[in-house]
DNA sequence: GTGGTCACG
DNA sequence: ACGTACGTGACCACT
């Protein structure tokens, strides 16, 4: 019989070193837990065994059996966020069926080493998981150690161990007897390291030989006087380092055979903690309280009778669409219908539906000449507003996270059937949230905004872009041949590690960063050694011609459609912030800051007898946060008429206007920004490239001349800090679980991420209004313009040649005038044939 | 799948 | 002594 015996402090402790912090949206963390369950599940897999015990270290509240507790109690405490997961793991264990051996004043080493040795007496073979090489010295013919490091398993036989180390397991702590071991507090043999001590272990075998043979050996005078003043304590530390094979537990193996695994148990506290991923491993279903299993027969084929359905029992549908099949559950029947025109004359009906991604129906209906109406809720809509930080919106996920009974029968349909008692769910929390309006006044209306604008893409001049994309072919070879040249060989220029190694090990150049796989090439770093050699600018052309050739000359010209336009897909679940996202392809990181890269935006052109209409707005998130603290001397920098980042260092600098010079604007500048993002001298002052004293000082004098920015900023921390999250002007939320950690670095994150939020999220806000704003207008007066892109504070139309002007007005009177601020929004618009021109 | 890099606001 | 600005997405190399 096989036993798999897990060293759960060592595991648990390489997960959480190994894995990025991640916790639930309660703030539980659950990275460690989930290292190790992956792997735990790896080992299992690859193991198979018949038994399997979970050891943990138990230490309080005496330790009788041997100094070595003593010692490493008093080893730096583990930090909150790890010591919160050992009752997290222990009960995930133990649902699972497998057995927590804990045994007082002994270690998880100790109950691994009674077990082996119980394993080993009784013929069974035993496995030890661990992370770390201090149970190495079990290892014998029945028993192999798996250690888990964060880069790969290795498995350790005794052959293998002999490999590694050149003598027998056993003899692992006559090693750290002579050369100790600071974590484990093992004092050794002072002077005598690593090498010396490997030799040593060669030569004599154990320590209790050496010493027998130590002064007739051939050994040098010097190591023999270190061995001489160091016996007592090789032999002491010889006894700290033997792990304890005799702790009082049960160890007979076959009292480890799992028992079975409590799957509801499981289900529940899987969910709490929203490790979706493992409950999918384990083949286990979310939780939802009370499951349902009630049976409904769907009505295939049936056609659905709209005006049935619209009358006052059925009111209220959900439904679902694939773009194929609809599906909806009108009270307790479920039609279906992949009939155009029916599912055309639902989409259009009065009928009040709930569905869970609403965006696709609406692009299906606007392709089909027919509209989606009267849609109440959108689940996933929804779910983002309450928890912007998961990463998908399943009604399955959702009926769990907020108590909706889910529907676990009749597979296909249960989404179905559980959507609207889920809806009454969310709608409920929103409204508790107080985010009702800013669902329906705002997230609800864009959702068609923002499918129209898909709908009708952005026409691209495919030949213009071809050729681009050949003189930046050219150039890339040419740059290529110099890169080459200058190097004296051929390699792989977009290998970060390879480019790092011809400029740092064979050109020699010196070494700025370093990355954790080896020397950071950025372009920071590059812009620094330009000077040394002309194969640095080199690469930073290379790389500049190939962003731009594969990311967007080839990345574009493979998503242009049909009718020579690119249909973008805009996200409204995706960022934390509020803002939209565009993905396949993202539109919007098209160049614009070099001159090179600008030129991409030449092909983003008007069709036949039209023209684009680009508005943006000016500094709006400087201008939300004027709004938002009120600072007067802030307020009077914006309506002075001047630019603002002039204006700020006039103010900050106490001098007129016509003096400030362009470094002190640039600072402004610079300071500017950071206050956006949540100041810190250091980023600053590398900004700005200046000491971090001086960057300093520009903060206090900026912090000095707009003293409410600095109050809000207080206050708006101090709240996040006491409520855990932060709001924006129309109520969307955000939590931040890392001002809870008890990592500095991370609650510093944290703040940061207070400081902004509410700018860039109520930046996000008005914009969207506005959209929603300007696409009614549009319609309303009947103008031949569509919305079709947005980046973040940048509206994009096409519009018909006739009617630019009005388009022009319209859009720039909705921007502006969005929402009344303390500090007026300006907004520039321009029109043009092409983005690159419309630009301004 | 992750990390490095770089494009945007 | 640390590590250092907010929010995204795409591509490449490498594991």
């Amino acid at each position: 019989m096989k036993l798999l015996a897990i060293d759960g402090n060592s595991i648990l402790n390489r997960a959480f070193y190994g894995i990025k912090l991640l916790s639930n949206k309660n703030g539980v963390f659950t990275n460690a837990v989930s290292g190790f369950m992956n792997i735990y599940m790896k080992i299992y897999g690859k193991i198979s065994p018949d038994a399997v015990a979970a050891a943990f270290d138990l230490r309080s509240p005496t330790f009788r059996h041997k100094a070595a507790s003593y010692y490493k109690a008093n080893r730096k405490g583990m930090p909150p966020e790890l010591a919160q997961q050992l009752p997290i793991i222990k009960e995930i264990l133990t649902l699972m069926g497998i057995k927590v051996v804990e045994c007082e004043g002994y270690e998880a080493d100790d109950i691994l080493g009674t077990l082996s040795k119980a394993c080993a007496e009784r013929g069974d073979e035993c496995f030890i998981l661990t992370g770390d090489r201090d149970s190495l010295q079990l290892v014998n013919d029945k028993v192999t150690v798996l250690l888990a490091t964060n880069r790969e398993d290795i498995e350790f036989t005794p052959a293998h161990f002999f490999d590694e180390y050149g003598f027998a397991p056993e003899k692992l702590i006559d090693l750290k007897a002579l050369m100790g071991d600071s974590s484990d507090n093992i004092p050794g043999v002072a002077g005598v390291g690593e090498k010396t001590a490997s030799l040593l272990v060669k030569e004599f075998g154990t320590i209790e030989a050496l010493y027998d043979k130590l002064e007739s050996s051939e050994l040098k005078e010097n190591l023999k006087t270190k061995l001489r003043n160091g016996e007592a304590s090789a032999r002491e530390s010889k006894w700290l380092a033997t792990i304890v094979k005799d702790a009082p537990i049960v160890s007979d193996p076959t009292e480890y055979i799992p028992a079975a695994r409590d799957d509801a148990g499981l289900s529940r506290l899987l969910t709490e903690l929203e490790m979706f991923r493992l409950m999918e491993k384990l083949d286990i279903s979310m939780t939802s309280v009370p499951p349902v299993s009630e049976s409904v027969s769907p009505i295939t084929g049936m056609e659905i009778n709209v005006s049935e359905l619209t009358q006052n029992d059925f009111s209220e549908c959900s439904y679902l669409f694939d773009g194929k099949k609809l599906t909806v559950n009108s009270g307790s029947d479920v039609f279906t219908s992949s009939d155009e025109s029916v599912i055309l004359k639902f989409l259009a009906s009065d009928c009040e539906k709930i569905t869970d991604d609403s965006k696709p129906h609406y692009r299906w209906a606007m392709a089909h000449g027919g509209e989606l109406k009267n849609l109440r809720s959108d689940l996933s809509i929804c779910g983002y507003l309450l928890n912007n930080s998961a990463s998908d919106y399943t009604v399955e996920k959702l009926c769990a996270e907020y108590g909706a009974p889910y529907f676990s029968q009749n597979g296909e349909y249960a989404a179905l059937l559980s959507m609207k008692g889920l809806e009454k769910k969310l709608r409920e929390k929103i409204e508790a949230e107080g985010m009702t309006e800013l669902l329906e006044k705002i997230e609800m209306p864009l959702i068609e905004v923002l499918a129209s604008m898909e709908h009708e893409g952005v026409r691209v001049d495919r030949r213009g872009v071809e050729e681009f994309g050949e003189y930046l072919s050219e150039m890339t070879e040419e740059m290529r041949q110099m890169i080459y040249d200058e190097a004296g060989h051929e390699f792989n220029i977009s290998s970060p590690k390879q480019l790092g190694t011809v400029l740092f090990d064979e050109l020699g150049l010196p070494a700025k960063k370093k990355t954790k796989n080896g020397y950071s090439t950025n372009a920071e770093v590059l812009e620094e050694l330009r000077h040394y050699s002309p194969i640095v600018d080199n690469v930073l052309k290379y790389r500049q011609y190939t962003k731009l050739s594969s990311t967007y000359v080839a990345g574009l010209i493979d998503k242009i459609a049909e009718d020579g336009r690119i249909h973008t897909c805009f996200k409204q679940t995706e960022t934390r912030t509020g803002r939209i996202s565009s993905t396949e392809p993202n539109l919007q990181n098209i160049p614009v800051r070099t001159e090179l890269g600008s030129r991409m935006r030449k092909f983003f052109i008007a069709a036949e007898g039209k023209t684009l209409v680009d508005a943006d707005y000016s500094q709006i998130e400087l201008r939300v946060m004027a709004h938002l603290c009120g600072d007067e001397n802030m307020r009077e920098a914006f309506s002075s008429g001047e630019d603002i980042h002039t204006s700020t260092a006039a103010q900050v600098f106490d001098m007129p206007i016509f003096m400030v010079t362009p470094e002190m604007r640039s600072a402004a500048k610079a300071v500017n920004f950071g206050i956006i993002y949540g100041i810190g001298a250091f980023s600053l002052s590398k900004d700005i490239g200046t000491s971090v004293a001086q960057a300093k000082k520009y903060i206090a004098d900026y912090l000095a001349k707009y003293p409410k920015v600095n109050e809000f900023m207080e206050y708006t921390v101090e709240n996040a800090v006491r409520t855990g999250y932060v709001s924006t002007m129309f109520g969307r939320r955000r939590r931040i679980p890392e001002l809870a950690s008890s990592n500095k670095i991370l609650q510093a994150a944290g703040k940061r991420i207070a400081m902004n939020t509410p700018v860039q999220g109520t930046a996000a806000d008005l914009i969207k209004i506005a959209m929603i704003n300007v696409y009614r207008r549009l319609r309303s007066e009947n103008l031949q313009a569509k919305l079709i892109l947005q980046v973040h504070d940048e509206l994009i139309l096409e519009s018909s040649a006739d009617d630019a002007e009005r388009a022009s007005e319209i859009l720039k009177e909705e921007m502006q005038g969005v929402y009344e601020m303390k500090i007026p929004l300006a907004v520039d618009v321009h029109t043009g044939e092409s983005w690159y021109t419309a630009k301004g």
